[in-house]
DNA sequence: AATTGTGAAGATCTTCACAGCC
DNA sequence: GGCTGTGAAGATCTTCACAATT
């Protein structure tokens, strides 16, 4: 198959785990906060609880950056937040290209968090002509059939991908093929890319899923046979025809 | 502060890590597809590769939920769907509600992801009077003051906050008093409940600042001193004011 | 012959606990 | 005295590689 390892990181890695670079945007978040109420200074405490993390943790994220606190004073917070900032890349601005404007297209569109953190849309593009041409927040929706014109010429660097699961490769590989090598994927599918490729995703059905199991789980995990025997959870009935009740209906809809 | 440990899952617990959980859905979703090809048996790689995950993974996360395959040939399509709807807790229904009908509010309103896999809006509410009242994808938004009533009369074990950040912790404290233990929230914010009430957070703006680090390394780093000594990546400036240029605006926007 | 299920090794992530510094 | 930065321990997650089974 296909190369993979080297996964972490192309090379020169200054080495940030994945997990500290996932929580990075949530520091800055709280940061930008507590900079807005005025507070000068943060103790690696504080900021934990703003973030909702432990701080052991939250101190180990930072010292992935540099040495940037005062030991018995704690981190001045505008630094901070430019040290953060500069690591991830915020000091400078990305243009990005929203691909589908359905109802989850114009929501992204008008996201204020976006433009506030050095993120530009810089288009809209859709396959209805039934759209195209329509004004949403200070844009023109414009035609996919301009899709490399428009990555090519305005700089695209993030392209996202809001239309449906039907699509979603299709616009995935033009994008890529115009030079695009970072993609955030609404659609309900598994993307392939080539390597170098960053794909991340968004999927709101998933998260309720998992909510959903916790929750059945609260309520005292799945209904039938629970723990019939201590030994193995051997199968309680063989790989046939699923026992009992047909299994409902699961149809896989188009959604979105 | 308060109690934490087990935190891997209540009492009786059959022990299904977090990881695996947060992978059912995918493979789930791979099913359906293969289903709908009209294929009967899948093995291992197959289904792997659709999900986009590796083999060895697949199995050992299908492992935590029974011995559902046969060896020498592969799982049954429409069983394991079955096993891990069951195990999801997707046999059952689940009553949602939608508070906050902005833009984004709208287009989950609207996603087919929820109906098509038990999940069941049962209502939309947000505090503004112009849209109260307003018709959406079936149904009439209601005015937030009802929130405990709705919830209590019909029975919601989902709460979904698409509201603007500025709302979002009193809402999440309301639909919490009211008995809901499970939050999808999607405002910009940490929410803090109490013990034994799941969150789980989609932030777009957090997805986007995870591919610009990427980008930023792809093109080579954060722009300035990258490695300058072989040595600890030491200060290169004290933790005084920030060093050059003024750290940009950095306003924090009220976003969505 | 093919493919699952799984111990064991390895990688990554989290947390503890305390030395080091202000 | 207070708080950071970090080695070391522990927990979780991934991957390998192969015995078990059909």
């Amino acid at each position: 198959m296909t190369s993979r390892q080297t996964r972490t990181r192309d090379r020169s890695d200054r080495g940030i785990p994945e997990a500290t670079v996932a929580r990075l945007p949530v520091y800055l978040r709280a940061l930008h906060s507590l900079q807005d109420r005025g507070v000068a200074t943060v103790s690696s405490e504080e900021l934990a609880v703003a973030a909702g993390v432990n701080s052991a943790k939250l101190r180990k994220d930072l010292s992935h950056l540099g040495s940037y606190g005062t030991r018995g004073v704690g981190y001045e917070v505008e630094y901070l937040v430019y040290q953060i900032s500069r690591e991830l890349g915020l000091t400078q601005d990305w243009v990005v290209a929203i691909i589908g404007v359905g109802n989850l297209g114009r929501a992204l569109a008008g996201y204020g968090g976006f433009a506030s953190r050095g993120f530009r849309v810089a288009g809209l593009l859709d396959a209805d002509d039934e759209i195209v041409g329509e004004e949403i927040s200070g844009l023109t929706v414009e035609h996919i059939d301009r899709l490399e014109d428009i990555i090519g010429e305005r700089g695209v660097s993030i392209a996202v991908i809001a239309t449906p699961a039907g699509a979603a490769q299709g616009v995935c590989d033009r994008v890529v093929a115009s030079g695009v090598t970072s993609v955030l994927n609404f659609a309900p599918v598994v993307l392939s890319v080539p390597e170098g490729v960053d794909v991340r995703k968004v999927d709101l059905s998933i998260e309720l899923q998992i909510l959903a199991f916790h929750e059945q789980r609260k309520a005292g995990g799945p209904d039938e046979f629970d723990a019939l025997d201590g030994a193995a959870p051997k199968a309680a009935a063989p790989p046939g025809p699923p026992p009992g009740a047909t299994p409902t209906q699961y149809v896989e809809a188009v959604e979105a």
